[in-house]
DNA sequence: AATTGATTTGACCGATAAGTCTAAACAAGC
DNA sequence: GCTTGTTTAGACTTATCGGTCAAATCAATT
């Protein structure tokens, strides 16, 4: 006899999103989110646990749109060293293609995670883990494959390399233009060759 | 006739600095201020202009203490490879020594640059300039030297030295352990050998 | 069309934020 | 020891925060 739910709800946690991803959990106020999502306080409040419920799937639709959808592209092409230069150039397009200068949610998030609750502590945590494990099975596929030199550590090329992602990301926020993160790129890309 | 003032505005500043560092700008309220260093609320007013002038007091206190006085005593080294090596080590100790994990409060607040002024703006970018020019210099030093390859572009490479740097910063502050900065260091390393 | 009951709405709540202001505290000059 | 003028203390102001709630709204069932 009721009546449904007059708003998507898949399509909130992805406008929550982006004000989230570009603002931070902190700086973004519930107004922000009604402002941007188009429902009023109350219905987010029925829908949703919290801000930093919302938060969470917010955080959790970014990863898996976000990181598991690339990793799985990257994976399926069946190349390592091919799939490290097209991550690393998108990461390039990406950081020049956002007006906004948003960066990774994930990483951002990473750096701030004292102020989030547990659950999303370990989100956060276990993308970071799986990602840099797609570095070292990569890794450990090209040498296989005799495309990347076997003396090189795969776990410790894998860090090297997220971390690297991690610098560009950050980079990328602030002044730095298309041929510094290029040439960050290139130089990625020395470490496993 | 009147009467000097009872505290040390230099000690105000590196108390506060520390709460800064720890929380960030935003999460730092006026309260913490106050009970970190001491003063009453009037008289922090008394003294700085407002929350954000002690801020921007505190990062520059913090640029001239731990950067230009690291790349300094770097630089009078005189041995590129060696202050690359000890510069990473610390990097890695100060990530392990710090039980609050706090990070670079530079690169900290180059990720949340928006919520501040254009002063703060300018210091971090002006910061992160000079770092990476500190790199490029001991580069181009070290090839004169023969002891790093003239073959390495001494500008790419300063700049993935500085995305490798802010990636440990931020690796630091999750749950890698020395061992992960450790082979990140070593790979570092390898980008210029 | 009347009934029904969850959804929606926007006013409301207590807490806390940054910043202001007045009155008390104080040391130096007379 | 009184005057003087700055520092200090902490109550106060205004705004905004996250979150709640009761009343109005609406579509499906009857």
């Amino acid at each position: 006899m009721p009546w449904e739910k007059s708003f998507d709800e898949k399509d909130v946690i992805d406008k929550a999103m982006h004000v989230f991803w570009e603002k931070g959990y902190t700086a973004t106020s519930i107004s922000d989110l009604t402002t941007a999502t188009g429902i009023q306080r109350g219905s987010l409040y029925n829908a949703f646990a919290g801000k930093q419920d919302l938060f969470l799937k917010s955080l959790l639709k970014y990863d898996i749109e976000q990181r598991c959808t690339l990793t799985k592209q990257l994976e399926a092409m069946d190349d390592p060293l091919k799939a490290f230069s097209v991550l690393f150039e998108a990461i390039v397009q990406q950081a020049l293609e956002d007006p906004q200068k948003k960066g990774c949610f994930l990483i951002n998030t990473s750096l701030t995670l004292s102020e989030h609750d547990e659950q999303t502590q370990q989100l956060v945590t276990a993308a970071v883990k799986e990602f840099t494990q797609f570095f070292e099975r990569q890794i450990k596929l090209g040498q296989k494959r005799d495309q990347i030199p076997a003396t090189v550590s795969a776990r410790a090329t894998a860090r090297a390399l997220f971390a690297l992602v991690v610098g560009m990301r950050v980079m990328g926020r602030g002044g730095f233009d298309k041929a510094a993160l290029q040439q960050v790129a290139k130089q990625a890309m020395r470490l496993i060759s």
